[in-house]
DNA sequence: CTATGTGCAAAGTGTTTGCAAATTT
DNA sequence: AAATTTGCAAACACTTTGCACATAG
């Protein structure tokens, strides 16, 4: 019931941190053949499970369907409805109301996952056209 | 490119608002097969698709990969850690407060997901023995 | 040395699509 | 009457699994 530390694992979390963006299972996939190392489709599904089951890293469902991995940190995501591009926004001050919150006696906060959804800048301007 | 009033769409949508739980498509389809109507699968995903376009229903990814459904009125979700179940919580203090809230200067909140994570009372109680 | 993890290919699930018939407007 | 929607089955895409080999502890 161990679990052991293998050159897989450290690459495949190594480059969803490294991520800028939210990748697919495709997109990260990709990424990491990039680098020297070719990782198994199969090794990439099981260590991304374990990881979500080891509150490593979080799932989002976008609009369209895509399933997007992130590494966990306290941020929240604002996903455009136009480009469909998931902007990550640090709002410590909310995040902080987040957590004081009690929405009843036993229901406290473990994580969370909150994801707002509109316009991005761009996609404001040019519908504004 | 005008969107039609069948009576499968009606009863899906009324089977969806009915249900209490937050149904997989699975369940929401043996729900509609209890009622006298039979609907075909492909029309169940193809005008699930639709709403959510529409932004009539929202999708629940549950931490355990299961998708959910439910109607898309305001409210947050608390997800059960340890049995998964999906509770509704009001809060209007809350989404006041959210609605009210700006995260930059253009970036309004036209909709939100927000599902929280922790145990409910009942596995509280049973982890705490 | 033993238990765990990996990679491949095959199996299994869930979702979408092409098409003819039915329905809505 | 014209355009959209439906239902079926087949196609497609995504994810999991069995097994032999490799690796970590």
């Amino acid at each position: 019931m161990n679990s052991r530390n293998t050159n897989q694992k450290k690459i495949i979390l190594e480059t969803l941190i490294e991520a800028k963006t939210h990748p697919t299972i495709d997109e990260l996939y990709k990424l990491i053949s990039e680098k020297k190392v070719s990782i198994g489709r199969a090794t990439l599904y099981r260590n991304l499970k374990k990881f979500i089951e080891e509150n490593k890293i979080k799932v989002i469902k976008t609009k369209k369907g895509l399933i997007r991995y992130d590494y966990n940190s306290n941020h929240i995501h604002y996903e455009c409805l136009n480009c469909g591009e998931i902007f990550d926004i640090y709002d410590d001050e909310f995040i902080n109301l987040l957590n004081s919150r009690k929405w009843n006696e036993n229901k406290k906060i473990i994580d969370y996952n909150f994801t707002i959804y509109g316009y991005c800048d761009d996609c404001n301007k040019k519908l504004n056209d």
